[in-house]
DNA sequence: AAAGACGGACTGTCGGACAATAGGGCAAAT
DNA sequence: ATTTGCCCTATTGTCCGACAGTCCGTCTTT
């Protein structure tokens, strides 16, 4: 008979009137915050409430601060925040291994077949930068997964797709420290990634889409491989 | 010669302390949290700042608070939550609609082509429910949208897949706003997602992954056309 | 002009306070 | 025996006020 009386906090509600201001691009990207005072003074409620506000915005990535900076200002969500997220919720729904890769064989060839249409000579430099340092860092080099890592980052940024690069970076954060674990065990890992970026690269290179997405589709499905190799199990939860 | 010092406000170190008990499982989904004043006993700090830590991890989705309850207990993120994140950073990157269509054609395809595989009987019992539904909404009707972002999110469900269905979430809720102008615009746009689901639902029966696959690709696909036929620009960006 | 001193504006943190309420226990009422 | 009413305690939501640390612009000194 009666809805239910909402009952929100005021921190709750001030960060929402805040956030909708952003959202709605009433307040701008860079835009400088008012000072928490007066932002008290104009909700009328205490700087603490204020402070508990702001710090849900802040984690939500809506606003932050410049390194050294006194006053918060707007900003847009960076995709390694929003990424991370993703991942925790990922990691507490106990996710296996194989669910992550099942999305990563849904999403990374398009990407590649995306990216093959629409790079530029930018983007196939940095891919040909990055595929080296890969091929050139020491054997059991820590820093080799987040090369892997900024190959398929690389690729993403030229498929020309926000949406789409978002999605992968949630996919590559949750499997970077299996990743790294499996190139280490697996002898022949890092010549088979080496390969697999070098045909990525040449098919992008040639605009040719239907190759990229196929030799992704190889590369992301030797990922499997190797960890069947390293014996780690598919259903294996990925963890922090 | 000298690393940066490292300067983290004692909310930051207080809510990381918190999240990573949470995400390393020493603190696991439906324990109740200490309350302020102690956990504010045991960091050091007062409870004002225990406080800030808190809205953090409350805006993470990693603690809740049950409705009318008083303690906060761990929880993990559900996807309405991660999902909205994304939204955020998806609006303010100023995504166009195209960017969000294109994710769904690489997408969406797939997840049907999983579900048709993995799909139980309850999951066509369900589909079938919504879609008849959907086929019985009057014309005009608000929540019209709603049953379609409804169908779509139980074939996520049926292709038992958390990850994909995470991505899908956040795609739905980016299109949903402009989605029900479309149907409310363009006439001929309810009868086709009518006949597009039918034929979803049927692939699935017949467990026929191809089938399922290219009836969710036809009828992505005339989302857009849909968009075109109303004079949405695809350029549009998503908006709240 | 470069280097240092000064003051204002904010933030980070703290101590303390108080009203509101969820939850438990216990007694009275049906 | 279950419901209702009442009291008490633990805990949250909010407030007040305070102070040190620090960023920044200005003013002085060399």
């Amino acid at each position: 008979m009666f809805d239910p009386v909402e009952r929100a906090p005021a921190y709750i509600k001030v960060s929402s009137a805040i956030e909708h201001k952003i959202l709605s691009r009433a307040l701008r990207e860079g835009d400088v915050l008012p000072a928490e005072l007066e932002l008290a003074q104009q909700f009328r409620v205490h700087r603490s409430t204020v402070r508990e506000a702001l710090r849900q915005l802040e984690n939500a990535g809506l606003v932050a601060r410049p390194p050294g900076a006194k006053r918060m200002i707007v900003s847009r969500p960076e995709a390694a925040k929003v990424a991370s997220g993703m991942r925790h919720a990922l990691v507490l729904h106990e996710v296996s291994f194989v669910d992550v890769w099942e999305a990563m064989m849904v999403i990374e060839p398009e990407v590649a077949a995306l990216a093959a249409m629409r790079r530029n000579q930018a983007d196939l430099v940095a891919l040909t930068q990055t595929s080296e340092a890969f091929r050139d860092s020491p054997e059991g080099d820590p820093t080799s997964v987040n090369i892997v890592a900024l190959f398929f980052e690389q690729l993403g940024a030229a498929s020309r797709n926000q949406v789409l690069v978002l999605a992968k970076q949630s996919l590559a954060q949750c499997l970077a420290p299996s990743l790294a674990r499996m190139i280490d065990t697996v002898p022949q890992a890092r010549a088979r990634i080496t390969d697999a970026q070098r045909r990525i690269i040449n098919a992008v290179r040639d605009k040719n889409a239907d190759e990229a997405r196929k030799w992704m589709s190889k590369h992301v499905r030797d990922f499997k491989r190797g960890y069947e190799v390293a014996g780690i199990s598919p259903d294996t939860p990925i963890s922090v």
